[in-house]
DNA sequence: CCGAAAATCACCCGAAAGTAGGACGACCCG
DNA sequence: CGGGTCGTCCTACTTTCGGGTGATTTTCGG
């Protein structure tokens, strides 16, 4: 979108264009072969025309903000750092680590099994041993464990 | 706003009005006292504003939705303050608050129902209204959520 | 290269969780 | 009073989880 003091000047400019361009056919046969209110009505449908197109322009991506706020809720208190040592205390090994993840998301194991890749059978498999070395023995638990363990943010 | 067939109309009215009002004047001093290029300029200065005026009423209210995202950055040192407003907000009730709690606990349904003293399915009862007051469909999930929003600590 | 650890998958079965619908009493409020 | 919300409880059904057991394949360090 243009300036609005560009926008002013080029359509004056663009005014008298025209207004030369009728000065001159007015000497041709228009004006002379038709009274004056066709010329009155022709000019002002032209700039009729050309005030709507300009007018719009100009109010075209005028944005009447709505703002609709979502909030986007950032559990902040410091950058997480993993525990590694507790990983290796409790033996948990990479991928289990990884599912402990995925299930503290609220994933279910058949959701994670489409993430990793791999079948239900082996998530779960995973998540059991998983749940065996965290000491639960539900996967609610185990994101709770697991936060309070610095196992996961 | 007007209609765009009514404003055609009313638009044309208000043409052919000043017109008719050009042409009255016409006789008394004006365009005999004054050469022509000043009556069509007036015209085109007339209908270029009544243009502009009703180009910009015809896109006045046209609205751009523009989605702000605000970081909420929920306090996680200090102690917790429970949201109380997300709450009523969410038409979530004390019961449902509660059993959202020990649901993040890690606690099972059975055990939710033998602390509050009720039925395993007035705790699945409650627990249903409240996934779908949260948007969830699993437990894990309600937990995350409800710990987001600032529900639970 | 060999073996242990890790990762993968399968099958079964019972328990838990979740869905859908209805019902009923208590209470509050216009 | 009627209507709304809340809390309670139920049946019936489907899906998901968790536990157990066993087996094959990858991976990787010594």
């Amino acid at each position: 979108m243009l300036l609005p003091v560009r926008r002013v000047v080029f359509y004056g400019l663009l005014g008298g264009v025209l207004l030369v361009l009728l000065k001159v056919i007015e000497y041709q046969y228009f004006v002379r072969a038709y009274p004056g209110e066709v010329y009155g009505g022709l000019v002002a449908a032209i700039f009729a025309a050309l005030g709507i197109y300009f007018g719009r322009q100009g109010s075209r991506d005028r944005e009447v903000t709505v703002i609709k706020e979502v909030e986007v809720r950032v559990p902040q208190g410091g950058p997480f750092v993993l525990d590694a040592g507790k990983l290796k205390e409790l033996g948990i090994t990479p991928r289990e680590h990884e599912i402990l993840g995925l299930i503290a998301e609220g994933l279910s194991n058949r959701e994670i099994g489409e993430r990793l890749f791999v079948s239900e059978n082996t998530v779960k498999t995973h998540s059991s041993r998983l749940f065996d070395k965290l000491g639960v023995n539900r996967r609610v638990q185990a994101a709770v464990k697991g936060r309070e363990l610095g196992l996961i943010p």
